[in-house]
RNA sequence: GCCGUUGUAGCUCAGUGGUAGAGCACUUCCUUGGUAAGGAAGAGGUCGUAAGUUCAAUUCUUAUCAACGGCUCCA
């Protein structure tokens, strides 16, 4: 038979070569690696024999395909160990993830705690060192029932429910079986470091109302160097998380007094919000949004006539009421049926839309306990919010300079690495969303072809739209790879309907407008905690909280120094001077540990020029530089850097 | 909300069934210092909160609150 290699080269071997004969026919030292191949696009296992024509493609560690296979492989070995070392365990699902695997285990109501992981471990490298290979077995459905009965694993009866006989097998390693589809690596002995990293619930088949299973995760690698390096990149990464970062330099805060999920900005986090939104309120009055302003609360009927109520009204903040009538109040939860009311405020022709109204609008919302997570997951948060009301002939233009919006704002902040994702209905539980579905067709059909038609590269979800509409969202990960929304951008036909929204058209009947729902930032709350992350606490020069830092070589030049901030602070450069009674090599350090962009040292030689001696932060000494120099110095890198943001950006020419 | 872990000084953390300790930060004094930590002294905690066991609890038990890792949820 033939065999295509991945370089297009044809070997011929006879019927029933396994891969890794076939890499051991082309070299010793690849036939050692490899974990396990594609056959025809479908991962198989390395000793599982080839009967006809096809192309291979040998994966090793280096495949991502192939990393997936090993983590697998060691998932397997996981429930092998366990299985050796407690009673009873039974096994739900134990998949290969992202970064390692999990599996998930009902250790029949006795607990497992973090110490025990350990032991855990320590059982599988012995189990690894046996070199047991894993063994494919292809099994009728009657043998895997019977099994699995036998076994009394009601979990895995329950997967095989759902397979067709002839599909099913089974992988058998040291003593261990498993139902598995595959594939696998050779053996364990590949298997050289590993790591159990936490111990997590986790709800059988993602349903919480039923059994609550333990997931372990763990990673493991084929050398013990490379575990170690994971582990390091780990603590890097730990050391980016916003919520250190942000208590480090001082620019948010949480208090269990004034509540769980909200944050008190303070002096620093304060300016850096501010910063951002007025970057953003300058694109967006380019772009032909107006700013509106809206209370943080509103009566119930608000939210009765938007839906919003029926849908999260009950698992939510109750209203609060007035003391004498009775009256039913909501903290907000979003700003749309607010600017609702804006548009109602006037009949509108045909010929002013659209009408964009924006707001950084503060929301509140209930999130389980459980949830809140830093800056990220709040329940008091600032939206970037605007509501586009447009024709209907509008909505995709207007989509698309929505879309050049957010990638300007992304590009600027340097966010390079999101994902556009286009989140659609689930078509399985359509109940969960309002509307007709004719325009909900429409809706979706438009974002994805405003989405291409900007060349955006997409992902679609189903089941991520909003209950009234479809959305084009902006996902980024965090410092541990946790991926988050921020952008968003959503067409709605639902809340005009319910809001009656009206326009009268060249045709003198009225006619509904549509609502585009967006969000740049997503909220202020979670994109500072990415940028955070992002540039590990080194903002851009424009965006600093502290941009500057004084450092007088001693006490006589506190005036001088004075003198030379003030001057600074005319010319809206931001910072501080460092008064302490330290040596200027102790300053520097601080401010350095501060991450402040520019030391200014003076001393007497800085007085007597009126100069100033800079360093940049992990630059180092830049020589000095007459005050005046200096400011345009300063200025002109902050105007660089603001300039690239608006080459980044053609703003739609004047909006209409 | 659910499962697991954690909770000691402003921060990072050690520790003990007999009412607590380090480093950094802070205060005072000495020092007036030229590009990544000058020296000395001092102050600071009812050991998350509430009950229980005990002669005695910060330490053991239970409850509760919060944080952390996930799951579920996310307008």
């Amino acid at each position: 038979m033939n065999i295509t290699l991945p370089d297009g080269s044809v070997r011929q071997y006879p019927a029933g070569t396994t891969s890794l004969e076939v890499a051991l026919s082309i070299s010793e030292g690849l036939a050692r690696n490899v974990l396990a191949a594609e056959v025809n696009g479908e991962v198989w296992d390395a000793a599982r024999p080839i009967s006809q024509d096809s192309s291979l493609k040998l994966l090793t560690w280096n495949d991502d395909k192939g990393k997936n296979t090993f983590w697998h492989s060691t998932a397997h070995l996981l429930a092998e160990a366990l299985e050796a070392l407690y009673q009873n365990v039974k096994f739900g699902i134990g998949p290969a993830i992202e970064n390692g695997f999990y599996y998930d285990v009902d250790f029949g109501g006795q607990s497992f705690s973090t110490d025990e992981l350990e032991k855990v471990e320590a059982k599988m490298l012995e189990l690894a060192q046996q070199k047991n290979p894993y063994v494919r077995k292809e099994v009728s459905k009657k043998e895997a029932v019977e099994y699995f009965t036998q076994k009394n694993d009601p979990y895995k009866l329950e997967l095989l429910e759902g397979l067709q006989d002839g599909t099913i097998t089974f992988y058998q390693q040291g003593n261990f079986v498993d139902l598995c589809r595959g594939s696998h690596i050779p053996h364990t002995g590949f298997i050289k470091a590993l790591k159990l990293l936490n111990v997590a619930g986790a709800y059988w088949r993602g349903d919480e109302k039923r059994q609550q299973l333990t997931r372990i995760y763990g990673i493991s690698f084929p050398k013990a160097q490379e575990l170690k390096d994971y582990l390091t990149l780990l603590e890097e990464a730990k050391k980016r998380d916003h919520r250190k970062l942000g208590k480090e330099m001082e620019l948010f805060a949480f208090s269990e007094k004034v509540g769980m999920g909200l944050p008190l900005w303070l002096p620093k986090g304060a300016m850096l919000r501010e910063r951002l939104q007025t970057f953003l309120q300058k694109a967006q009055t380019k772009a032909g949004y107006q700013q509106v302003v809206t209370p943080h609360i509103g009566s119930k009927q608000l939210y009765v006539t938007s839906g919003h109520y029926e849908k999260y009204g009950k698992d939510s903040f109750q209203p609060i009421r007035t003391p004498d009538e009775n009256e039913e109040f909501l903290l907000k939860p979003m700003n749309c049926p607010h600017h609702c009311e804006i548009y109602k405020t006037k009949p509108h022709s045909y010929k002013e839309l659209p009408i964009r109204l924006a707001e950084f609008g503060t929301v509140y919302r209930y999130e389980q306990s459980g949830e809140l997570h830093g800056l990220t997951r709040v329940r008091g948060f600032t939206q970037d919010d605007a509501h586009i009301f447009c024709r209907p002939d509008q909505v995709k233009d207007e989509f698309k300079k929505v879309i050049d919006l957010v990638l300007y704002v992304f590009k600027a902040l340097g966010f390079e690495n999101f994902t556009a994702q286009v989140s659609l209905r689930d078509m399985d539980n359509k109940a969960k969303y309002i509307g007709n579905e004719d325009l909900w067709e429409k809706a979706e059909r438009e974002i994805q072809e405003a989405a291409d038609e900007k060349g955006l590269k997409t992902v679609v979800e189903y089941g991520e739209a909003a209950f009234y509409g479809p959305k084009l969202d902006f996902m980024v990960k965090d410092a541990l790879g946790r991926r988050w929304q921020l952008g968003t951008i959503q067409v709605d036909y639902q809340l005009p309907q319910r809001f009656e929204l009206e326009y009268t058209g060249a045709d003198n009947q009225k006619h509904r407008p549509v609502m585009i729902h967006r969000a740049p930032f997503g909220s202020m709350e979670r994109f500072i905690a990415v940028l955070l992350e992002h540039c590990a606490g080194n903002f851009p020069l424009w965006l600093s909280p502290e941009q500057i830092a004084v450092l007088p070589i001693s006490e006589k030049y506190h005036e001088y120094a004075q003198e030379l901030f003030n001057e600074l602070q005319m010319q809206d450069i931001r910072g501080f001077i460092d008064e302490r009674d330290e040596k200027i090599g102790r300053k520097i350090r601080d401010a350095e540990m501060r991450k402040i962009p520019f030391m200014l040292v003076v001393g007497e030689k800085e007085q007597a020029e009126n100069a100033v001696s800079i360093r940049k932060k992990g630059e180092g000494d830049l020589g000095s530089m007459a005050v005046s120099d200096f400011v345009n110095y300063f200025k002109e890198l902050v105007n660089k850097e603001l300039l690239n943001q608006m080459e980044a950006y053609y703003e739609p020419a004047l909006a209409k």
